[in-house]
DNA sequence: AACTATTAATAACA
DNA sequence: TTGTTATTAATAGTT
C-alpha cells in the first residue's frame, strides 16, 4: 500500500528505516486501540526500535504491568522466576541460619537446654568454661591497661600541679589561687570513666542476675525463629 | 475499508465482534511482523478478546520475559518492586541480625573481644558465669538421670536372670543353657549408650581444647557475614 | 511533515 | 469458521 509493493525484508537505508517505523508504530498503534475499542479486549504493546527506543501502547482499561501478570498466570511462564526464587531460597536460608545462631546462643545463656544429650552438654560447658577463662584475663587485661592509664595520668596532673605550684610560691606566698580554674577540667575528666561507662564497680557484689545483663548479651529476641 | 466506514465503537453484536477480534488481530500481528523484519525492532505484542483469550506476538529475535525485562529497565518503573523491595529489605535485616548474632556467639567463645569496654566484658563474664552454671546443673541432671535409667534397666535384667536360674535349676541341674540367646541382645543395649554417643567419659580428662569443641558448637562459620 | 498513487486491510455478505 | 469483494485505510515514494 503505497506507491509501490516493498518487500518484507530488513530495509537497508537507515533514514528510510526510520521514517518506516514511525510511520508503521503509528498505524500499529491505531490498530491496537481501535481493536481494544471494537472488541473490548486489552492490548499491551512493547516495542523497541533499531536504536533502542521505547514505545508503548496498553489499553485504557488495564496496565503493562497487569497485563504481563496475566500473561505468567495464563502461561505458567514465571517472568522473574530466576531472580524471586532465588532470593526466596536465600531468605529462606538465612532463616534457618538465623534461627540455628538464636538456638546456640539460648544455650549459651543456660536455656533450651532440654533437648541435649549428656554428650553435647558436656561439649557446651567446656566450650563456655574455657571462653569464660578468656572473657575473663581479657576484663583484667583491659582493667590493668585503664588502671595504668589513670595512673599515668594522675602523675602528670600531680606534677602539673606541682609546677604551678612551684611557680606560685615564686612569686605569691598566699597561695589563694592555687587550684586555678584552668587546672580543674582536666583533673576530673581524668577521674571520670571513658566513653561515659558509670559505676564502674558498682554490681560488683551482686550475688545473681545483675542488671548488666540486659545491657547487651542476648538482648535479640532470641524466640522469634 | 470494507464494504462501509465504520464508527470506532464497541460492536455490540457478539458474533460480529468475535469475528471482527480474530480478523484484526491477524491484521496487527501482520503488522508486527512486518514491523520487526522491515525496521529491525524488537515487538512484544499481548492481547486478550473479550472472552479472556490470550494471543501472543514477539519478535523472533527476542522472548517476551526479555521485552518485558527491557522494558522495565528503561522505564526504571520496577513492576515487581512491592515483592522484590520487601523481600530486599527482608533480606538485609536478615543478615545484620545474623551478623550480630554470630558477633555475639564469637564473643560468647572468647573471640572478637577487642572492641568491648570493662563494663561490657563485666557483663558478659557474669552472664556467661551464670549461663554455665546452669549448663553444669542441667548436665548431672542429665547424667544422674541416665544413670537412675541404667540402674534400673539393670535391675530389672538381673531380676529376670535370677528367676531364669531358678527355673532352669528346677528342671536342669547342669546349668549348660544359663544365658540363653533370647536374653543376652536386651542385656548389651542396657550397657551401650542412648542414640549411639560413643565414649561417654572418654575425653574427660583432656586438658584443653577437647574435640568435643568441633562437635556442634560454633560451627558455624562465624566470619562469614 | 504533507501529498498521493498505490497497495493492504477489512466490513459485510455468502 | 473461512472466502469473496466492494470499499476504506495505510503507507512508499515523492515533494
Amino acid at each position: 500500500m503505497g506507491r509501490g509493493k516493498i518487500e518484507i525484508k530488513r530495509i537497508e537505508n537507515s533514514t528510510n528505516r526510520q521514517v518506516t517505523y514511525s510511520k508503521r508504530r503509528g498505524g500499529i498503534f491505531k490498530k491496537a486501540r481501535e481493536l481494544t475499542v471494537l472488541c473490548d479486549a486489552e492490548v499491551s504493546l512493547l516495542m523497541f526500535s533499531s536504536t533502542g527506543k521505547l514505545s508503548e501502547y496498553c489499553s485504557p482499561s488495564t496496565t503493562t504491568k497487569k497485563v504481563y501478570d496475566r500473561y505468567q498466570e495464563v502461561t505458567g511462564i514465571n517472568l522473574w522466576s530466576s531472580h524471586y526464587e532465588k532470593m526466596q531460597n536465600h531468605l529462606n536460608k538465612l532463616n534457618d541460619e538465623n534461627s540455628s545462631l538464636r538456638r546456640e546462643i539460648r544455650q549459651r545463656m543456660g536455656e533450651d537446654l532440654d533437648g541435649l544429650e549428656m554428650e553435647e552438654l558436656r561439649g557446651l560447658e567446656q566450650n563456655m568454661d574455657n571462653a569464660l577463662k578468656v572473657v575473663r584475663e581479657r576484663k583484667y587485661h583491659v582493667i590493668h591497661t585503664q588502671c595504668d592509664t589513670y595512673r599515668k595520668k594522675i602523675r602528670n596532673l600531680e606534677d602539673t600541679n606541682k609546677r604551678f605550684l612551684r611557680a606560685l610560691e615564686g612569686r605569691d606566698e598566699s597561695g589563694a589561687f592555687l587550684y586555678a580554674d584552668s587546672s580543674r577540667p582536666d583533673c576530673e575528666s581524668a577521674f571520670g570513666l571513658a566513653n561515659g561507662a558509670p559505676h564502674m564497680f558498682g554490681f560488683r557484689l551482686q550475688p545473681c542476675q545483675p542488671n548488666l545483663q540486659d545491657a547487651g548479651y542476648g538482648t535479640h529476641d532470641l524466640r522469634l525463629a
